[in-house]
DNA sequence: CGGAATCCGGCCCGATACTG
DNA sequence: CAGTATCGGGCCGGATTCCG
């Protein structure tokens, strides 16, 4: 008769999880730009819209984000058939579950400030 | 008669947060180090002991990471009255509230892993 | 032993120009 | 409108050397 251990996540598989994590939460716009889209759920957000709105960010970055965020299944791309075509960004189900993540990173790093100041 | 309203934390406040949480949690070492003393509460942690048991980091950047944590309160550091001096380094209380943190960015990193593969 | 100083490479990211 | 291509700066982090 076999024993089964539920085994707990080694030291250095924990530390791959934290850094994929921070792959995504890590970087500059990521966390931006899906903030954005979840802010506008019922609207159309196009690639032009996304970069008037999320401040600063320019085309090639936008891109390149939106890209790595659709291949983490946190948003959807969709063409539309308009013309000019235009490509709209929502957040996925899915995607919606890095804001649990992100509130926990907010509520240590304001709890922080007041500790150091 | 004044009217005072309970501010939630803005957008701008909370990506800045996010930003002082990543400063701690987001590079190659911070955590890696805190993990390491966590681990080894009962030991006498010493800068070379930390340098050796904390895989491949080299002492500037070990120097510099407790440095910065020590600034941010999260670890102790203690010099010790022997010859050649040695330099403990401890978490403080106050430290050890990174990990629950840390949890959640490691329950959700293993998750997502799952989900992308 | 516990660092500091210096040099250096990679890569994240910005600015600008161009394309279908 | 929705991107790509190219160039380049800044900064994180590594390797090596030196000091009290």
């Amino acid at each position: 008769m076999e024993i089964s251990i539920k085994q707990e996540a080694t030291c250095e598989q924990e530390l791959v999880a934290i850094r994929d994590s921070l792959e995504i939460l890590g970087g500059k716009w990521k966390l931006r730009i899906m903030r954005y889209l979840n802010n506008h759920i019922d609207e159309k957000n196009t690639f032009k819209k996304i970069q008037r709105e999320v401040e600063g960010i320019s085309a090639k970055m936008l891109s390149k984000e939106l890209r790595e965020l659709e291949i983490n299944l946190l948003v959807t791309r969709t063409v539309m058939d308009t013309r000019p075509i235009t490509v709209n960004y929502a957040m996925t189900e899915y995607g919606l579950s890095v804001f649990p993540v992100t509130e926990t990173l907010v509520e240590w790093g304001l709890n922080h400030r007041e500790k150091i100041k």
